[in-house]
DNA sequence: CGAATATCAGTGACACTGAAATTA
DNA sequence: CTAATTTCAGTGGCACTGATATTC
């Protein structure tokens, strides 16, 4: 049991510490575009959305609560990025889309986004790579 | 080269996601005992050093900037669970070590660890954890 | 002198809660 | 009326940079 303990506490560690070296290479790479780590992992989902998504569906998306993914859309949308429109079947709703220069930037967000990733991942072969996504896929999802 | 960038992009995504969950659980479990997500993975840090640690020493353990783990050092002062001492060997330093409210804390601390991050490890087999550990340690460390 | 150590001051990112307004 | 949706206001965590004082 005390193997057990040591196992999840270096799960837990080694989780923390890769994530925050692969959030730290992403932001130094990204402020030249003016974009923050998080206003860029929107951005991807927006436009992955096509014709325009909710700020509550962009929230579950990004798991965080709706009130922050209004913010986030503030940022992205006073950069220009993303554009608001009233949804026409709804009108609680917003439709928050990609707009011209967001699309304009996809391109070189996602080679950033390799750029930044590609070291991290460097010494795993690609059969490594694979387990490593299957085993971070099947984690938990919700505290039982 | 398709395959190549979605498999890397799929891997950062995991490893965000697994990685915020864990830190909510934790977080969500921790208030009760007057310490944050950082501030506890400090104590750890600290109470494993024993005789003391330097600040220095402390945020590259953490991979922060000194400044930074000044800071959460006086959280866990003025909370009581640290205590500041000049170093007797180079005055430009100081030890932070570990006071007995702290010392007191560390087996409930270790038990909501380990509770925060059952769940999410749970769909796991302890083979699958030992590859996901072994894994994620043979990530890289710094970007070329 | 230059280098190391810690601290002070300010800032940015980003998540949270609670309350309000609008509409389904 | 209740529930859903978004937004406003404020707060907390935590990382950063730049500047300063002290000491090696």
């Amino acid at each position: 049991m005390n193997t057990k303990r040591d196992l999840i506490d270096g799960l837990s560690d080694e989780l923390m510490r890769t994530f925050r070296r692969l959030r730290r290479s992403e932001r130094k790479e990204l402020t030249p575009f003016g974009l923050t780590f998080g206003q860029a992992r929107a951005l991807r989902l927006i436009a992955r959305s096509g014709g325009g998504m909710r700020i509550g569906e962009l929230a579950t998306a990004l798991e965080i609560v709706p009130r922050s993914a209004t913010t986030m859309v503030d940022g992205l949308e006073n950069a220009g990025f993303v554009a608001r429109r009233p949804d026409p079947d709804d009108r609680r709703s917003v439709l928050v889309s990609c707009a011209r220069p967001g699309f304009d930037l996809l391109d070189r967000l996602a080679d950033v986004r390799r750029n930044s990733a590609e070291w991290l991942f460097a010494p795993l072969s690609p059969e490594e790579r694979r387990e490593l996504l299957r085993l971070l896929q099947a984690t938990g999802k919700e505290p039982s």
